[in-house]
DNA sequence: GTCTTCAATGACTAGAATACGCATAGTTGT
DNA sequence: ACAACTATGCGTATTCTAGTCATTGAAGAC
C-alpha cells in the first residue's frame, strides 16, 4: 500500500513517515505543495495525508486539484487545533477525514486502516478469502485456523493481493504498491516473493489462492 | 438520501433528525440498539449514524452485525471525547468516520456529505457483445457463461475488438494497437492469431461474432 | 447473362524461436 | 540467523515464421 505525505514540518514528517514504514506501506514524503500534488496526480497512491497548513501552497488547493483530475484515492487531512472552519472545507473539498494535530500516532494508523477497507470492495476490518484471513489491524495471518508467519515484505505483498481480490495485478503495480519503486526489469523480487508466499499459503491445500496470469501478473482468488 | 440514526438520549437524537431533515434527508431515528440494527438490516439506508454508548446493545455490535450482513452502507459512529479505544474499535470493526460529542452539526453535516459522496462512483467495466462478455480487471473472457482462456495477445486483440466493436479494424491499425509497432507488409501474424481466436470464441456457435472485411481488415459485430 | 479462369487475399498448420515464470542457490546487510 | 534481494538454468507455453491450402470476386469467353 502506498501512501504520499505532505507535511512542511520535517520533524512531524519524518516521525510520520517512520511510523507508516514500519506498518511496511511503502510511503513518499513530500515538504512542498505544489510538488506534492504533481506527484499525487502521476503516481497512483492509495491513501493521500495532506497537512493543511502549507507554505507554498494551501493544502485545499492540492484537495481540490486532485479531485478536478477525478483521483478518487482517500485523503485525510490534518489541521491544528483551531482550524475548525478549515476542516470543514476541507471535507466539502473532498478529502475523506481528518486527524487534528497532536493525534496519537495508533489513531493515524486506524484511520488508515479505515480509509483503506473504504477503498476496496471489501467492508470488514478482517480481510478473507476461502479460508484466508487477514488482519491488518493485528497482522496476523491465517489460513484455515492456523496461524502464519510471515516477514515483513510477505506481508505487504499479500496484504496487497488481498486488498485487490479477484484483480489481475501486474508487476508494475505490484512494484509500485508494495515497493517503493519504479519498476526494473532486470530483477525478479516479485515472482520470488510470490514464490516464499506460495510456499506458506497455497503449499499443502488442494485449492489454490495465489494465481499467475501469464504474461500479465498475479492474482489472488479462488477458482 | 434516506439515513438511520441510532442515539438513545432523546434530545440530542431529536436535534440531529431536525437538522438532518432541513437539508432534506429522509430520517428514521431509533433510540434502541438492537431494534436499530433490525432497521439497518432490512431498509436500505444510504448512511447510517451509530452512538457507540447504547442501553441495549453496544454499538460495535450494530457495526459487525451489518458488516457481516455485507451491508455497506457508509457508517458514522458517535463517541464521548473519552472514549479514544473504542472509537479506534469501531473504525476497525467497519465504521468509516466518526464524530466525538458534542460537534458541531455544520461538521455533522460535512461529513455525511463525504460519505454519501464516495458510494455514488461506479462504473460497470464490462465489455459485452452479444453473449461474449470481457472483464479488463480480471482479464475474464465467457461466452455463454462458459469460461474461455486466451493468451496474453489473444486477449489484446480481443479487447481491442471489443473496444471497437461494429467498426472495421485494419491490419496497421490493430498493428499499432495490439502489437505497438509499424505494420510489416512480410508478417501474417495478425491473421494467425484471428485464426486463433476463431478457434476459441467461434467456433461450434452459429452466430459467428468475428468478420473479415476483405481486402479491408477484421470487424467485431453480431450479424 | 452465366460460366470459367485466375490472381489476389485470407485461412490454416506445423514447427522453430523466443520469452516467461519457477525453482534453487548464492550474496548482501542487519 | 534472518530477511531482502540477485543471479542462473531449465522446462514449457506463447509467439511468430513460413509454407500450403481455400476462398473470393473480377475479367474474359461463350
Amino acid at each position: 500500500m502506498r501512501i504520499l505525505v505532505i507535511e512542511d514540518e520535517t520533524k512531524v514528517g519524518c516521525f510520520i513517515k517512520r511510523a507508516l514504514e514500519e506498518e511496511s506501506y511503502a510511503v513518499d514524503l513530500c515538504e512542498d505543495g505544489a510538488k506534492g500534488l504533481q506527484m499525487a496526480l502521476i503516481t497512483d497512491y492509495d491513501v493521500l495525508i495532506v497537512d493543511l497548513m502549507l507554505p507554498s501552497l494551501p493544502g485545499l488547493e492540492i484537495l481540490k486539484g486532485v479531485r478536478q483530475a477525478r483521483i478518487q484515492t482517500p485523503i485525510l487531512i490534518l489541521t491544528a487545533q483551531s482550524q475548525v472552519d478549515q476542516r470543514v472545507k476541507g471535507l466539502d473539498a473532498g478529502a475523506d477525514d481528518y486527524l487534528t494535530k497532536p493525534f496519537a500516532i495508533d489513531e493515524l494508523l486506524a484511520r488508515i486502516r479505515a480509509l483503506l477497507r473504504r477503498g476496496s470492495t471489501e467492508s470488514p476490518g478482517v480481510l478473507q478469502i476461502d479460508d484466508l484471513a487477514l488482519n491488518p489491524a493485528t497482522r496476523e495471518v491465517t489460513r484455515g485456523g492456523q496461524r502464519i508467519d510471515l516477514t515483513s515484505k510477505e506481508y505487504a505483498l499479500l496484504e496487497y493481493l488481498m486488498r485487490h481480490t479477484g484483480r489481475v495485478l501486474t508487476r508494475p503495480m505490484i512494484s509500485e504498491h508494495v515497493w517503493n519503486q519504479d519498476f526494473d526489469t532486470f530483477t525478479n523480487v516479485i515472482d520470488v516473493y510470490v514464490n516464499y508466499l506460495r510456499n506458506k499459503i497455497d503449499r499443502g491445500h488442494s485449492k489454490k489462492l495465489i494465481h499467475t496470469i501469464r504474461g500479465s501478473g498475479y492474482m489472488l482468488k479462488v477458482d
